[in-house]
Formats: structure tokens, sequence, C-alpha cells
DNA sequence: GTCTATAAACGGATAGAC
DNA sequence: GTCTATCCGTTTATAGAC
């Protein structure tokens, strides 16, 4: 995993580099062997610590998963939302969408987004907190579409559908293409830009 | 789950009722839980039997991933490789290799694409059998590219990288439109059909 | 082919000392 | 803030009876 973010958006009260440390260490190590498949101890063994140890620094395992979810999602709204909400034009915005989305990937170390499945391991009430991010995230990609279908601009197709589709190229990358090796980052995010707009536009 | 297919793609000896229901509901629940969320307990009261009485009919909950990723491999090869090879003209070919692999996973239930990322479990032999049969079939989406590269029907796009948004495309499915609810089967193949295509072929 | 019983290791989590 | 020690339920898997 690449280093954590500089601004705040880590749930931990002050940035004490060594709970920080935690959170980066379980999150890498749930991105290769899933929720269920990492315990307690392989976490403690990776960050040089007890098991006993562990547990001043987060509440349980499940809280834990809660909480780097919720980081991944602080990350994209302080990082791909907010930038381009701004943005007038939804063709300009829809592609600097997905282009942010795809570098804060490889920025963050964000295999993240292949942890967002493993929402399924929390109770109800923090599974649907999650999901209620996720889904407002898809929903800016379902309102650009509906102002380009509006200019005359998308072809025609279910918005639902193509709003999935675009969401899973992109978390594909994580999967297909882990950081560093084959294509290069801008290369990638590049590619999928134009795969995903040429999917939706008319002409182009 | 729906039923297991008719021609012999399990990997049982004989085709044991008992047996394949076995597989059958393994496979559910991984997909729902996961492997390592998956307990030999809970396969054993949803299918009716003690642990002990699993083991039987299985080897270890290993082998049981292992020959579970290879059906699902069988049934690929069986209902979406053979048919298409034969085709000439490459557009019409990736078209129906993707139209025919959406409906395998109506037809068989396979969510079974989603256990694909949970051979990270197996051991490095079996892990690396799956791997090139996945590989293989990924490197027919990409010949039929190379053919439309030719013809001068191909956007300039890294081969690569759209192999691996077609088939990211198509997972997602089962995990944004699971059977039954939301849209429905035909219109999710041609949705997913011509986004894809869209999305690699010049004019169009 | 399925059971009871059990082994042997591992799981998450806590108590209390330092 | 980290440790040792420990609780106790769960895990995969096997032995052996029926």
């Amino acid at each position: 995993m690449n280093p954590m973010p500089q601004p705040n958006l880590m749930p931990t009260p002050e940035g004490q580099a060594r709970n920080e440390e935690v959170f980066r260490t379980a999150a890498s190590l749930m991105v290769q062997r899933g929720y269920a498949g990492t315990s307690m101890g392989d976490l403690a063994e990776a960050v040089g610590m007890t098991k006993a140890g562990l547990y001043h620094h987060i509440k349980s395992k499940q809280e834990m998963l809660f909480e780097i979810l919720q980081f991944a999602m602080n990350v994209m709204e302080h990082e791909v939302i907010e930038p381009t909400r701004g943005i007038a034009d939804p063709e300009q915005r829809l592609r600097n969408m997905i282009r942010l989305h795809v570098r804060v990937l490889f920025k963050h170390g964000l295999e993240l987004t292949l942890l967002f499945p493993e929402r399924r391991h929390l109770e109800p009430p923090q599974q649907e907190i999650i999901w209620q991010r996720v889904d407002r995230y898809q929903g800016l990609l379902r309102t650009s579409m509906r102002e380009l279908a509006e200019q005359g601009k998308l072809r025609e197709l279910d918005i639902n559908v193509a709003a999935s589709h675009i969401l899973q190229t992109i978390a594909g990358i994580a999967r297909w293409h882990p950081q560093g090796r084959g294509v290069a980052e801008a290369l990638l995010a590049e590619q999928t830009v134009n795969f995903n707009l040429s999917a939706i536009l008319k002409d182009s």
C-alpha cells in the first residue's frame, strides 16, 4: 500500500502514526486475503505487535472494516466528487470523475475499491451507511448521463446498467492491473475514460 | 442457485445427485459469504447433513473450491467458447461471446463469476491452473479485437485494458443486478453487448 | 452414506501487569 | 502503549460405529 492521506480523512481521533499504520496494514491485508481470510493474528504480526496490543487501537475487527470503508469514501468525496461537482458540462464532468477516480486508486494504493464487497461482513446498520454513500456516488454518474440525454448526446441505453458498468471497469483496474506492473497510470486513466465515454456517447 | 448442468461438466465421478447438491450449495454459500467466510458447518447445515458426512463427498474445503472453479470454466468453454469459435466475423464473434457469457450467468445462477477472486485461497499449482484457463478465455477477446483492428474497425485503444474492462462489465452483472430483481435478463445481455461494442468499435 | 465423538489448531476478544 | 496469559467458541478434518 501507499502512504496515507495528508488531510485528516481517517476516522482516528488524532493523526497518531502508529494508529494509522494499523489501519493501513489491515486494509492491505484484507485486500489481498479478504476480510474473513485475514485474522487478527496476521495483522498483529504484519504490524509487529501482539494481538492484545492491537485492541488498544481498534474496537473490533468489524469496526475496523467499517472505518476503512468510511475512509475510502471520504477520499472519494474529497478527491473526486468535490473537485468535479462544479463542472457545468456533463461530458467534461463525467470525464473528470472517471479520470480522478482512477488516479485516486493509484495515489492511495486504493485497491481499497476491492474491499467494498466485503461490506457484507458488517452489521446491517453499518452496511446501510456504506451502501448509501456508494449509491450516492453512483447517482452522480446517473445524473450526468441524464443531462447528456437531455442534450441528445447519449446513446440509447439503460442508465442504471451503464452506471454499474462504468464503476465496474474502474474497480477492475485494481484487479487486472495492480500498481506499478503493466500499463502505466496515466495511460490506464485515459484508456478507462475513453472506453466508457465511447460506450455511452453518441457518435464520438 | 439454479439447477446444475445436464452435460457432465462436474468433476464428480458419476452424476450422483447428492454429490452435486453439496457442490451446488457450497458454491451458493461461497458466493454470498466468500470462501473464508463459509464454514463446513454452514455447508453441512444448508445441505442437511453433519460436517463429517460432507467428507464422504469432498476431499477438503480447498479442493472443493478448486472443483467449483473448474466447473465454472467447463461451463464457459462448453457454452461460450465452443459455440462461438466457428464465427468468422470478429465483430459477430465478440457480440455472441458477450451475449452468451451473460446468459450463462443467469442460466446457471452463475454469480459463480464472483468466486474467481477467491482463487487466492488455493495452493499455487491449482491457482495457476485456474488463472491459465481464465487467461485463455480473455485471450479470445484480445484475438477478436486484433482482427477488428486489422479490418480498421477498432478504435485506438489498448487491447489488454479493453479486454479486462469487458470482462469486468460482465462479472459486475452478478454484483449489481442479482438474478430476478431489477432489469430483465435479455435486456441486460443486450445492454452489455452494446455497451462494450460501442466502447471498442469505430463509428458504430 | 451418514452418524457420534473427538482431535488439534485457530478465531476474536479481554484481564491485568508493566 | 504494549505485553503475557487466558477464555471460550469455532474451525477443518479424521476415526470408527452403524
